[in-house]
DNA sequence: TCTTGACCCGTAGTTGGGTACGGGCCCTAG
DNA sequence: CTAGGGCCCGTACCCAACTACGGGTCAAGA
C-alpha cells in the first residue's frame, strides 16, 4: 500500500494528486523537471509523497496557464514566494510588474466582455432574421 | 509595384499588415490557412490585397491569443460576427457561454491581483532582510 | 505464490502555434 | 536589361507543453 496515513500528516501519492488537481500523473512529473512543483519527499519505496498544499499549487499553476500565462512566467510568480534572503526591493519591483500585467490583462478583457454586451444587445433588438450585425463592435471597438 | 492605392479604397501588402499588426508575415498566411483571416482579394499578379480593417482583426486575434484563448476559440468569437442566416438564438446562446467565460477570467484575474497585493502590503510592511511571507497567500488564498 | 496495480525512470512521440526555406514570378530603379 | 525587393506557394523545421511507452520495483490481496 502507498498513499496511506502515516501517523500524522496526511500525504498524497502523485496519482491521488495529478487527480485532484485535474492533471496527468505525467504532467506532476513534467512540472516537477521544470521546476514549477518542488521535489516531493519520497516513502522508503521511493514514491513520491505530497502534501494537500501541492494540490493548490497544482490548481494554481493550470489557472495561471488559463488565463494565458507560460509555464516559465508561471514559475516567476511563483518564485515571488521563495526568494528569501532576496533583496526585498527587488521582489516587490517585480511584484509590481505582475501587478501591472494582470490589471492590463483585466483591462483587455472588459474590452471584450464589453463588446460582448454590445453585440447581444444588437442582436436582441431587431434580429429576426439574417441581420444579426455580429461582432462588428469587435472589429470597430477593438482596436 | 505592389501595395499601392487604388483610385479610391486603400489596401495593404500582406507584408504591410504583418508589420502593422505585429506579427510575421508567414502568420498571416498561417491565420488564413487556419481559416482566422479570410483569404483577400489578390491584385493581378495574385498578390493579397488587405483593408484597413484586417489591421484590426489581426491585433484583435492576438491580444486574445495573449488572454489565453486557443485559435479554435479565438475563430468562434470571431465566427459569431458572420453567421447570418444562423438561427439567432443560438448565436445568442454562445455569446452568452463566451460572456460568461471571461467574467469568469476576470473574476481569477482579480483572485491573483488581491493576492499580489497582499503580497507588496505584508513585504512593504516589515520586510528588512529575509522573512518576505511572498506568495503564502497565492498559495493559501486562491484554492 | 502469483498477479495486479500504482509507482519508478528515461526517452520518444504528439499537438498547437508558429517560422524558415527554396524556387519562382513580377515590377521598378539603375 | 538585369538586379533587388516583395510577394507567391508548398514543405520542412522548430519550440512549448504535454503524453505515451516500455521495462522495472514493490506491496497487498486471491
Amino acid at each position: 500500500m502507498v498513499g496511506g496515513e502515516s501517523n500524522f500528516v496526511e500525504t498524497l501519492t502523485i496519482g491521488r494528486l495529478a487527480e485532484r488537481g485535474g492533471v496527468n500523473l505525467e504532467t506532476v512529473r513534467y512540472y516537477e523537471r521544470e521546476g514549477l512543483m518542488p521535489p516531493p519527499p519520497r516513502n522508503p519505496s521511493g514514491h513520491r509523497t505530497y502534501s494537500p498544499s501541492a494540490v493548490r499549487r497544482l490548481r494554481f499553476i493550470r489557472r495561471c496557464q488559463e488565463l494565458g500565462f507560460s509555464l516559465y512566467e508561471i514559475k516567476e510568480l511563483l518564485a515571488l514566494r521563495s526568494d528569501p534572503e532576496q533583496p526585498c526591493a527587488e521582489v516587490i519591483r517585480q511584484i509590481d510588474g505582475k501587478t501591472a500585467e494582470v490589471e492590463r490583462r483585466i483591462a483587455q478583457l472588459r474590452t471584450i466582455h464589453r463588446a460582448l454586451r454590445r453585440l447581444q444587445d444588437s442582436c436582441e433588438g431587431a434580429c429576426h432574421v439574417s441581420d444579426c450585425p455580429i461582432l462588428e463592435s469587435l472589429d470597430t471597438e477593438i482596436a
